[in-house]
Formats: structure tokens, sequence, C-alpha cells
DNA sequence: CCGCGGGCCTGAGAGC
DNA sequence: TGCTCTCAGGCCCGCG
């Protein structure tokens, strides 16, 4: 499910019963999710405070008072639900609405201050993993991104530069995390609809002759920053698996111009054009071959 | 370096 | 009703 927009809404959305809260126990009711847990896992976990909720790309990470970052990633299919405390619960019990299947709640972090916050994930692509916080430069997993699409170090000319080199298509370059570290299926055909240009286009032609910025290249980074923030304010996209920490959904899926929208009509002004959807990477690109070049 | 196919899992929806 | 097939917000590996 999960991609930029909807890891950074879960991140706040966990940020008021996390942060500066101490974790009395934590359970794991399974042995594993996409790997298995680490043998101490809980115990490195159990009695320590979260010092910080922050977000790297797709990864949660939970500092804690220990020196040790919880990692969270949340795969395809993966969300938080927090039950807060209230009047007759009492610390440690927890109700949900009858109507939501808390079947797959891997993992329960019951907080000291009496909220419980449950890690759900049906396909169990996501994983949980401890890392100490003087090796975390060092995580395989965290090495190779590149920079935040939000932040400061990714611009036309560092898009340009990463994208010179490339023989492949830009589709495929904004969906490798090296180039930038966040985007996903969704976000790459929305951004690349806005900016006009093809999934098809060779990356390269982001760059000019000496490897800076074209104007194509500017136009790009503006629709990506424009496109995730929208995302983000809307809470995400709620497809099948999204939901917001209270159980809410996101709703920018109803702001799609091209994602699953196959057959509808282009919604770039007079544009006679109609969404396609053909497969590129193993993956369904959608777009309108009328307007994106 | 690149694309491709397959794998990891479960569940929803379509078609028969 | 139920079966079978395809597909899904991610990511990794090996092959050619």
């Amino acid at each position: 499910m999960p991609e930029l927009p909807e890891v950074e809404t879960v991140r706040r959305g966990l940020q008021p019963v996390m942060e500066g809260q101490r974790i009395a126990r934590v359970e794991t009711r399974r042995g594993d999710l996409r790997f298995p847990f680490q043998s101490d896992f809980a115990a490195r976990l159990d009695g320590h405070v979260v010092t910080g909720l922050g977000r790297r790309a797709k990864y949660l990470l939970a500092d804690l008072d220990s020196g040790d970052v919880l990692v969270m990633h949340l795969g395809m299919s993966g969300s938080f639900r927090v039950a807060l405390p209230e009047g007759e619960t009492t610390p440690g019990d927890f109700h949900y609405p009858r109507s939501e299947n808390r079947t797959h709640d891997h993992v329960v972090f019951h907080m000291a201050s009496g909220a419980v916050i449950a890690f759900n994930d049906p396909r169990r692509f996501g994983f949980m993993k401890i890392v100490a916080r003087a090796a975390i430069d060092n995580e395989p997993m965290l090495k190779g991104l590149g920079p935040e699409p939000l932040g400061n170090a990714f611009d036309a000319a560092m898009l340009a530069q990463a994208c010179a080199g490339k023989a492949t298509s830009l589709k495929a370059a904004l969906l490798d995390q090296r180039v930038v570290a966040g985007l996903g299926n969704i976000y790459v055909c929305e951004a690349l609809f806005r900016a006009h240009l093809s999934p098809k286009r060779q990356a390269a032609t982001l760059a000019d002759r000496k490897g800076g910025p074209t104007d194509r290249a500017r136009h790009l980074v503006g629709s990506i920053h424009d496109v995730l923030n929208a995302a983000i304010k809307a809470g995400g996209s709620s497809l099948r698996d999204h939901r917001q920490t209270d159980g809410e959904l996101g709703y920018f899926q109803h702001s799609f111009q091209v994602y699953d929208q196959e057959g509808a009509p282009c919604k770039t002004p007079k544009c006679k054009g109609v969404v396609r959807r053909f497969t590129q990477n193993g993956r369904s690109t959608f777009w309108c071959p009328a307007c994106q070049k």
C-alpha cells in the first residue's frame, strides 16, 4: 500500500501516542512478518521510551532511550491502529468497532499511558527490525536511499544528474529508491501526468548535454512536490488497506488523475485523450498518451 | 547497467 | 454458492 504520503500520515498519527511515551510491553503474535523477528525484539522494546518518531522514505524510525532504533516498514498492506484508553476501559484492554477485522494484528504495543497500538499486515510484506543508532548509517535497507523528495537535497539539478547516465525510462528511474526515496507506483504515475511527461521517455532527457537540469526536470520536481503535499494533506490514498491510525480512510484516491482510471477521459483541460494502462517493469502504468510527451 | 520473471503473502473482485 | 484466475501502495534475487 503505502508510499511516502501514507507513511507520513501514519507517522503523524502515531506521534502523539508514541513520542515521549514509554512502551510497557510489546506483543508479537506470530514469529515473523517478512522476516522472523529478532530473538531479542521484545526485550529491546519493553520498558523503553520512544524519544522520537521519524520517517526516512517509506520507513518509520522510532528512536528509543536505549540507543536503539526501531525500523518499521509497512510493505504493501501494513497499517497501524491506535486505541486510546477510555472511561471504563482498564489499561491494557482495548476495543475496536465490531466491523473491524483484527485477525492480522501481528504486533501490539501496550504503552504505559494505556494507549494500545496495533500493527496489522495481512500480506506480511512489512517488517520491524531493531538497529543500534550508532550502526544506522550502515543499515543496508537505508544505506542506498536517495534524497527525500520533499527535502532540500531534492531539486532539478540533483534529479537531472542522477538520471543523466541512465539508460532507462522516466517511470523506472522515479521508482528507483536510489534516485529519489519514497515514491511508488501511484505517485510516480500521478507526478508524470501532472508534468505532462511520458512514463516511456528516457530518464536521461531530464539532463542537458552538460548534465544540468532541463525545464522538464524543473517541472517534474514541482509536480512531485505538489502531488506529495496534496496527498499528505488528504491523509494518503486508501485503495484497499491504507487507514489513518484512527481508522479513518485517506481520501487522495478521489484526486487521482490517471492511477486506476483506465478508460476515463483525460483531465487535462482541452485534451481529448483517454487514460491508458500498460505494464512497465512488471507494474501497471497509467497515463494519457495524448498529453504526456 | 538494464529489463524481465519469479517469489514473498493474503484478499478482493471478475468471470464462469 | 463456489471455483479459478488476475491483480494489488514494495522490494529482492537471479538470469540473460
